[in-house]
RNA sequence: GGCCAUCAGCGG
């Protein structure tokens, strides 16, 4: 039961439809499918593919065996399409909703733009853990509201909730979005006294901080103190020389992270062309993005396509610019 | 007891 529960939660991660089906059939053969965790793993497995509808046949097929796992991973999966609609009436059908199930529903509220929606869940629900907290304070610093997202980080401490990794994130984020320099090296700063180490995804994200504050040298300090450096680490860098218009060292860090074998990526791209355009190098444009198919194995997006064109237009060239698009596959 | 919610770089 263990192993086919792993089986099933792989299918769902990687999105293998037809092998999760050929489990869930041979389950009903064995008559496994009346196992509850079995059933709430088929629900997942199937939510994570993307087939709701089969994932709602499992789940009313469980009738009065539901329990709250049931009721969660079914709203979640109705979240993960975007169905907000069905996930919030699961959700006010639901017997005995726990802190999963608000938090969940708080989580597809912030992700729908919904935020103060979302803090009416979150005033209402009985009770909050951290990542209750978390949710909420990413859904304002998504929304950019980072003002807001900084406020509830204050409070959850004087309410004695302890900030995890995941609040750390989300309050970094926000100082990134405002700028906020000062709250953002005091909140590194609760970082390294609370002796929490800066793994790759908190790491990036104080990067990323300083980066856009505009302090490359202390970006540059922490992005060496990383136990390891992946493409992302490497983007926020190159996004921040690149919104100072430092072309020199854009280029230096695209090469430096080849390199070390970091493969730059479309996000990489669309950094390196916001440089040219930020630093007018027109000649450099044109060459970076017809190195992306060349030199990188990378297809240009409109992401891409728009950078160019902004550059391009700028230096006059807009009977080139037009043609570029025309040789592209993009529709826009 | 085990299975569910919050998660880093560009644009949207």
């Amino acid at each position: 039961v263990r192993t086919i529960a792993a089986v099933l939660k792989k299918c769902g991660n990687s999105k293998v439809l037809t092998e999760g089906r050929h489990i869930h059939q041979f389950l009903v053969q064995r008559g496994l499918n009346k196992n509850v965790f079995l059933s709430n793993q088929l629900i997942q497995m199937y939510g994570k593919c993307g087939a709701v509808q089969d994932a709602r046949k499992v789940f009313d097929s469980m009738h009065r065996q539901r329990n709250a796992f049931s009721w969660n991973i079914i709203i979640a999966a109705y979240n993960l399409q975007g169905l907000l609609k069905e996930a919030t009436e699961l959700f006010e059908q639901m017997p005995h909703r726990n802190v999963v199930s608000w938090t969940t529903m708080i989580g597809a509220l912030c992700r729908h733009g919904y935020v103060e929606k979302a803090m009416e869940l979150f005033k209402e629900m009985p009770q909050r853990n951290v990542v209750s907290w978390n949710a909420i304070i990413a859904g304002y610093a998504e929304n950019e509201q980072g003002v807001s997202a900084l406020e509830l980080f204050e409070e959850m401490q004087e309410e004695a909730m302890k900030p995890d990794k995941v609040t750390f994130l989300s309050v970094l984020k926000a100082c990134a979005s405002l700028g906020a320099i000062e709250q953002g090296r005091a909140i590194h700063n609760q970082i390294i006294r609370n002796r929490l180490l800066l793994g790759i995804m908190v790491g990036s994200a104080v990067v990323d901080k300083y980066a856009k504050c505009g302090s490359m040298e202390e970006a540059y300090i922490v992005f060496k103190s990383l136990p390891i450096q992946n493409v992302i680490t490497w983007g926020a860098m190159i996004e921040g020389y690149a919104q100072k218009g430092d072309a020199e060292m854009t280029w230096h860090c695209l090469y430096d992270m080849n390199l070390k074998g970091i493969k730059a990526d479309e996000v990489t791209f669309s950094s390196v062309l916001a440089a040219c355009i930020n630093a007018g190098l027109v000649d450099e444009g044109r060459w970076y993005i017809k190195s992306m198919r060349a030199n990188h194995g990378l297809t240009p997006d409109v992401r891409h396509y728009t950078c160019i064109t902004d550059l391009l237009s700028r230096a006059g060239c807009l009977y080139e610019a037009e043609t570029l698009l025309e040789g592209s596959d993009e529709p826009d």
